[in-house]
DNA sequence: GGCCACTATGACAACGTTGTCCCCCAGCGG
DNA sequence: CCGCTGGGGGACAACGTTGTCATAGTGGCC
């Protein structure tokens, strides 16, 4: 700005002046100042505007799992998009589920003064972030609840879609129904699990600790689960999937099997509808959460003080084919 | 920081000397400073010691067509991953195919001082990122190349693998092979329609206008089209698809077909295998892209300043039955 | 001519840091 | 007692902006 200035042979408030539309530059000094931010590619300095005028930086942090996975790449577009109409621009990040790239990911986003932050949480410690958030910094956690502070939360209904999707396989004469689960220190496969078990005994037919696994899950510890659920003493007839990663791996495993169990699986995901059979899933929107969890932040940074919330969004079983297969 | 060398009774320098880890201050004393630190919440602004020092900001800004997009969130990933190795944050935004919007993403970017710009171009001018080429800033085009500047750029070998994909159709028999690409602005789609009209030469089945359908394509427009490929004169016996989309498309319009033509699509997907029949496709690693573009970038930040470079990434054929069916 | 109003412009401080340079004082040798 | 040394610490400027206030010039009115 310092050489806009002196090309143009004005003062450097001058120019700012013309950056900035402000009133009262004369026509022909705004062309001479216009003319010399061409001629030398001047642009402002965002980091030092914001920085004097101590306003927001026109930034909000996303913390995730993984960005590479469908379901939250599908939340990234969606906070991407209201964070543009709102004209903030987004930094964000993938934890990869440890909680300590989750924390430094944080940290450093406040650092960087990110007007908010939006977080799936990866741990459940989330005190370090009790300082930033008394200084004013409000923060969303989206898919899953923090673990030890009180704040705005957007979840999904993962009780009741699992409990719908017990309920459904019953409701086709299944009655041993297996429940394959991430780890159970990830709060959905928890909820997903609690769902389960209360499906069960809703639909009268017991819980039974064998029927269900929990992860971590890769490709071939579901296979050998499958195996060992398919050549029990009472072999399970249906399966419910904990999320889209496992439903993938159960579909693999299945892969050519002619007897196969009924499943569901928790998480929508492309393709489903042209698989044989189409697979019957728990569908969530991913955009409607990381809509959801958006506007909240955005009406916190409009000033919106009420005590936090905890938004819970339905779930919806779509039938396709492979949880309509009759035990 | 003022506040908490006021509450430590020291100089805000001293302050400083122990955010920074600085040699020259009594342990004593750094422990009165951590505890104010503590105590007030303090974080450093990274703005403001970005600016004093006239370093680095530590971001890179990323701009490409749709995270959504199971293929750019792939690219995504992989530059986060990297640019976390190189302790950066990534800034990321989606242009959605519009020129103007890449525009004012890649300056809005530069104005918030990024080391570098990582860019799917979705226009043909790129001559508005001149002035910040030459006041440093690296630049690196990847998925397609720029439209008047040199500079760094990663592609994937769209015509040889459009070729293949042909030669490998013919292979079996086929001689009306038809192409449905995505817009021909777009340069993927063009090179990709470049290497199905050379595949058909080299075939020596000949070139035939009727057999292309470029878009931009949405699901109807290809049923549309796969009606008429199949109602025509001498039909189409196998098609070549320009983009996972697209590829998405077409099974969709053939999903419950007795009759289906032979496919091999462009760019894989996640489920092709388990489909059926299963999906030929001509595979490119987005994870591949995304670390050449970035590793390019960190040469240039480590000093490169050899020309620029263009980079081709190899495709290959993954045979898996849909594109293996006789005429 | 004196005064006012108004327009165009500039000087300067400040945002929150850090680099540079300087000062104070204890300890030590002569 | 003096001077020197070195460790610990502070004052101040500067990074690139913008907000505040001041100032110079111009034209109009009495």
């Amino acid at each position: 700005m310092n050489d806009v200035a002196r090309l143009a042979g004005v003062s450097i408030k001058t120019v700012s002046r013309v950056v900035n539309d402000e009133p009262g530059v004369h026509p022909s000094t705004a062309e001479r100042v216009l003319a010399a931010i061409d001629q030398l590619g001047f642009r402002r300095n965002l980091s030092a505007r914001n920085l004097r005028r101590g306003s927001s930086t026109g930034t909000i942090g996303l913390v995730l799992e993984d960005v590479g996975n469908p379901f939250y790449s599908g939340v990234t577009r969606a906070v991407e998009e209201i964070a543009r109409l709102r004209g903030r621009q987004v930094i964000s990040g993938s934890s990869d589920e440890d909680p300590g790239r989750e924390r430094e990911l944080a940290l450093e986003f406040c650092s960087r003064r990110v007007d908010g932050l939006l977080i799936v949480p990866a741990g459940l410690q989330h005190s370090y972030l009790v300082p930033e958030m008394r200084a004013g910094t409000p923060v969303v956690f989206l898919d899953r609840p923090a673990g030890d502070v009180v704040a705005d939360t957007v979840l999904v209904d993962n009780i009741g879609g699992t409990v719908e999707a017990v309920t459904h396989l019953a409701s086709h004469g299944h009655r041993r129904i297996a429940f394959l689960g991430d780890a159970p220190d990830i709060f959905t496969a928890n909820e997903r699990l609690r769902g389960y078990r209360e499906g069960c005994v809703r639909a009268g037919i017991g819980y039974h600790e064998e029927l269900v696994a929990m992860g971590p899950h890769d490709e071939s510890s579901v296979a050998t689960t499958l195996q060992r659920l398919q050549t029990m003493r009472e072999p399970a007839t249906a399966i419910v999937a904990g999320n889209n990663r496992i439903t993938v791996y159960i579909l693999r495993a299945l892969a050519g099997v002619a007897e196969r169990p009924a499943l569901v699986g928790f998480d929508d995901f492309e393709l489903a509808d042209l698989l044989s059979p189409p697979v019957t899933v728990i569908a969530h929107d991913a955009s409607a959460l990381g809509k959801a969890a958006t506007d909240l932040l955005f009406a916190r940074l409009d000033g919106d003080n009420s005590p936090p919330r905890r938004v819970v969004l339905p779930v919806r079983l779509v039938p396709r084919g492979s949880g309509e297969v009759h035990a």
